[in-house]
DNA sequence: CGCCGTCTTGCGTGAACCCGCAGCTTGTTG
DNA sequence: CAACAAGCTGCGGGTTCACGCAAGACGGCG
């Protein structure tokens, strides 16, 4: 069994190179990619179907490292370990992850135990494992309950790029008013409304960048999120 | 000697841990605190003079704690070990230190004697250390070369906060204009123009909030800028 | 089939936004 | 002092936004 490990960080890194020798006596060799770079290249190479992965990365990012590995391989075993459990990161990952691949998130707060037995179950016992925190945004996220639905977050992605709502229109095939139907929906649940001191209407915000705002502080949105968003604006833009 | 290590990771604390010792071997005991609260209290409670942090902690922002410690206490020597050198973090660094204080900043990807050279400048011979990359932007962001002037700045981070500019003008005692002016002053700089074929106008921005995607894409902003500002908005919707 | 909820679309209005033009106040420089 | 650059301000108008109202489209359910 060949395992490999995509990490940016040297520290992180090795400590991940021990962690699996230790959780998998039967691994036979580990090998290790300092960026999502390489390490789809050396996926590639080595047809490697176990991998141990950071999301964030300076060079290419996690989600798009296992996009393209689990494209060309969709039977690959890949356990995300990231330092957060951002609502962006996880409906990123849930996004891409292929029909009935075993899959795990962890995060890198969880004990050593907690990583070893994820190890485990993902790489020889084929189950999903999803860390408890991250699963409670999960169930939110993907279940219409109190989270938001894939047509609000479209939009709420389209308008933090900056489009206009003609644009956004032409972009997702729509009227104009449907666009600004669901921009107030967003609006709606992202709870801009608080003019704060309903007295004075004074402290009123620009709904359309505060919505961005109150998502982004929500971990809705973050940096690799919009990096990817920004990619596909300019491909589309590109393609017409 | 007594030394203070603020950092989120357990890896990279106790790596510093050992970078310090190894470093200055005439340090009698060192300190570690997993996050910026704690940081703060026992900066205190030590009245240590010496300070290695991370920028980036979940529990209390690493800027936060340096200027309430700073605060305190302006001959403290800090040394910044942050993974990022955003244009938001240099930024906010050189915001909050004291004249004359000596303080550094060095990247996690430097090497180990990078590191140890920058322990010793700084807690034995008081002298500023900051990583090439960093001062980089530093000379960019404080000249006026090329970079955004602090008015510019300031009235960036109000729209990316979701201000009117109505609330902007009132904020910041200016003419409802003057806000625009600066805004449009703003948005030159950005170069948010590009409107990519300018043969048929479709392909075209919301110029308000296509300037914080592109300031957040080239890291003039970023998380805990963000976080840092909604903080001063709500003190200050609070006030009035 | 008829009723109802959800989604889409068009029209119209008032507000906010973007910005050119022009007058005024500063600080700087020859 | 005159001249000039840089910043603040008011005015006006063209555009985009936010949103209420209402008319259709589609799917489930009794």
């Amino acid at each position: 069994m060949k395992v490999l490990i995509i990490e940016d960080d040297p520290l992180h890194r090795s400590y991940l190179h021990e962690a699996v020798s230790a959780a998998l006596p039967e691994c036979g060799t580990v090998i290790e990619a300092e960026n999502g770079t390489v390490g789809e290249k050396l996926a590639r190479d080595h047809k490697s179907a176990h991998i141990v992965m950071d999301l964030q990365m300076t060079s290419r990012n996690g989600i798009e490292a296992a996009r393209t590995i689990w494209k060309e391989r969709p039977e690959t075993r890949i356990l995300f370990w990231s330092n957060y459990s951002d609502e962006a990161y996880v409906r990123g990952v849930s996004r891409i992850v292929p029909d009935g691949a075993a899959y795990g998130y962890v995060l890198k707060s969880a004990s050593d135990e907690r990583l070893k037995l994820a190890l485990r179950s993902i790489f020889i016992e084929s189950q999903c494992v999803i860390d408890r925190e991250v699963r409670g945004l999960q169930q939110k996220s993907l279940g219409q309950t109190k989270g938001f639905t894939d047509s609000e977050y479209e939009i709420l992605v389209d308008i933090a790029l900056g489009l206009t709502d003609r644009t956004i229109s032409k972009r997702r095939g729509l009227s104009l008013r449907s666009v600004q139907n669901r921009l107030q929906q967003l609006y709606d649940k992202l709870d801009v409304y608080q003019s704060v001191g309903d007295d004075h209407e004074d402290g009123r915000f620009n709904l359309r960048a505060r919505a961005v705002m109150v998502a982004f502080l929500r971990k809705l949105l973050n940096y690799s999120a919009l990096e990817r968003a920004e990619a596909e604006l300019q491909e589309w833009l590109d393609g017409k």
